[in-house]
RNA sequence: GCCCCCAUCGUCUAGUGGACCAGGACGCGGCCCUUUCAAGGCCUAAACCGGGGUUCGAAUCCCCGUGGGGGCACCA
């Protein structure tokens, strides 16, 4: 296999609002083709809307880049040799370059109000004519453009597109892409405050900081032409674009929102990557899932840890088209991971929730409780409201669910102190022998065997659903065993 | 309204002119296993958007429809 020469690439996003998994996907694709190629793959935040930025966004994104380890080789907080690495500390780059364009007639000073343009608007969209600039300040000589800037006359630098021909841009999935030059406005490159807009910092970052392959949501196709535009016009080689699918909403109807971000069975979930943490999802599954909404590697293969992406990972398999989430396939990998994890991790990743819950489990009963739960959860915290009942003081279980399968109240009673006696009478819980011994017990009792174990389990458990009764019994303990037991009894003789 | 992108089972996808009466996975349904719930095993149903071309031959190439999506800010 012929060695790639190494890329550069960079995560460029928003720090305006919480991390979403479209994003950490184009993360993940950044850093696998880094990875692979023995590259760079860096992190930039582009703040250069303060209006817009979130307090906090910024950091969110770094942990859950962390989280899924996704570790980044040159970034805001790490620096590197083309830093800094945040729009807001590049101003004066963004001045110069816009000046560049300038001088060289690419571009030009417009003195319009917001109200005009507004206004502008308005007018265009009742005469169903596309919104787009009129043009008004593209008509000013240079000289004249000075003389109003230096009267301290606010303006911006708007793009003067070329208004004849087309422009054709290469995306990598899709091939060229073809527009009129008619069709693209003459954006503002330069606000009046002097803080650039994404059409210039993102093309003159990407140039400087030497990014060889930009990947992005494909969001940004109506406007790539324009973009490729911009670099000719700054006179530098184009890197190789790559515009991922979006992500659309579970129902395949828009894209993935918030508000819709609801699977139809498995409840609400979130489209957050932070989210998908807290509620017990496994790094390891979130990536292999999120990987393969957009990219595939054969017409067999499905599971792949972070390492296996990094070697199999392929530009030329990416698909163009928009794909819908689909949680319960999460849950499914998340599944396999966890099936796939040794006790001892299980019980460290189970910990956290435990605690959370307000529940005082301790790390050695949840390794011992791992291989009973491990192919029972869907996520980490899942595993509480199945063994949450191992750290309670007491259970409760529902009234109605005390009487056994097809049994009277008073037979019940009778067949949990019949069990309540072998089980005093038994030198350990150890399911090898305690198991016969109730089996043989339901048979005496002229009981399905079934019937006996569900009425433990739900003196033992609280629940009508848990894991296995035996092991389950052993790990609680003999003390509280026979006092769940016991209670339960009492609680029938009541009825 | 204008511009752009996309189009294989419900969903994610394999498929780059013949090896496809279209393969895998999730989900769904059924059976087996079973003390509950899972997990596991086996099996079934389920798709090339439509119409024209090109070609001996099209899911694969071209065109036109249709459908879906995205964008039209001094946001990114």
């Amino acid at each position: 296999m012929p060695t790639p020469s190494p890329a550069r690439v960079r995560y460029a996003p928003s720090p305006t609002g919480r991390h979403h998994i479209g994003g950490v996907r184009t993360a993940l694709y950044d850093y696998l083709l880094a990875r692979q190629t023995g590259g760079q793959f860096i992190l930039r935040i582009e703040d250069s809307d303060v209006k817009r930025l979130v307090p906090g966004a910024e950091e969110e994104i770094r942990e859950s880049l962390r989280w899924l380890g996704l570790q980044w080789d040159e970034g805001p907080d790490i620096g590197g040799p083309v830093g800094p690495y945040r729009q807001s500390e590049r101003t004066a780059i963004y001045a110069d370059h816009a000046q560049q364009l300038l001088d060289r007639g690419a571009a030009y000073l417009c003195f319009c109000s917001p109200e005009r343009l507004a206004q502008m608007r308005q007018d265009q969209q009742k005469r169903k004519e596309p919104p787009r600039y009129d043009g008004l300040c593209r008509r000013l000589s240079p000289e004249e453009a000075r003389q109003r800037a230096d009267r301290g006359e606010p303006h911006v630098v708007r793009f003067r597109t070329p208004r004849e021909g087309t422009t054709t841009a290469v995306d990598l999935l899709r091939g060229p892409i073809t527009v009129d030059n008619a069709t693209i406005d003459d954006y503002v490159l330069l606000r009046s405050d002097g803080q650039p807009v994404y059409h210039l910092a993102a093309m003159v970052d990407d140039h400087l900081m030497g990014i060889t392959h930009v990947m992005r949501s494909s969001e940004w196709l109506p406007t790539f032409p324009l973009h490729v535009l911009v670099v000719r016009a700054l006179g530098w080689d184009e890197p190789v674009w790559v515009h991922l699918s979006i992500f659309l909403n579970p129902t395949g109807k828009g894209k993935m929102s918030k508000r819709q971000a609801v699977d139809t069975k498995g409840g609400a979930k979130s489209i957050y990557a932070l989210d998908l943490r807290d509620l017990g999802y496994l790094p390891e599954a979130v990536v292999n899932w999120l990987a393969l909404m957009g990219w595939s590697y054969d017409d067999r293969s499905e599971l792949f840890s972070l390492d296996d992406l990094v070697a199999k990972f392929s530009l030329e398999k990416l698909n163009p088209s928009p794909a819908a989430v689909n949680f319960t396939k999460l849950d499914h990998f998340n599944g396999i991971y966890t099936r796939g994890l040794s006790d001892e991790d299980l019980a460290g990743r189970m910990l956290p929730f435990f605690q959370q819950a307000g529940l005082a489990a301790d790390r050695n009963t949840l390794i011992r409780l791992a291989p009973i739960l491990r192919e029972r959860v869907r996520t980490l915290e899942e595993s509480v409201e199945i063994a949450g009942f191992f750290f309670r003081t007491d259970v409760e279980p529902p009234q109605e669910a005390l009487t056994g399968r097809g049994m009277t109240p008073q037979a019940s009673r009778e067949a949990l102190q019949a069990a309540l006696a072998c089980l005093e009478a038994a030198p350990s819980l150890d399911p090898k022998t305690l198991e016969p011994a109730l089996r043989s017990l339901a048979d005496e009792l002229g009981l399905e065997a079934g019937q006996l174990f569900g009425l433990l389990r739900i003196a033992v458990t609280g629940q009508p659903v848990s894991p296995p009764l035996f092991e389950t019994m052993d790990i609680v303990g003999r003390e509280t065993v026979l006092a769940r037991v016991r209670r339960a009894a009492e609680r029938l003789a009541s009825l």
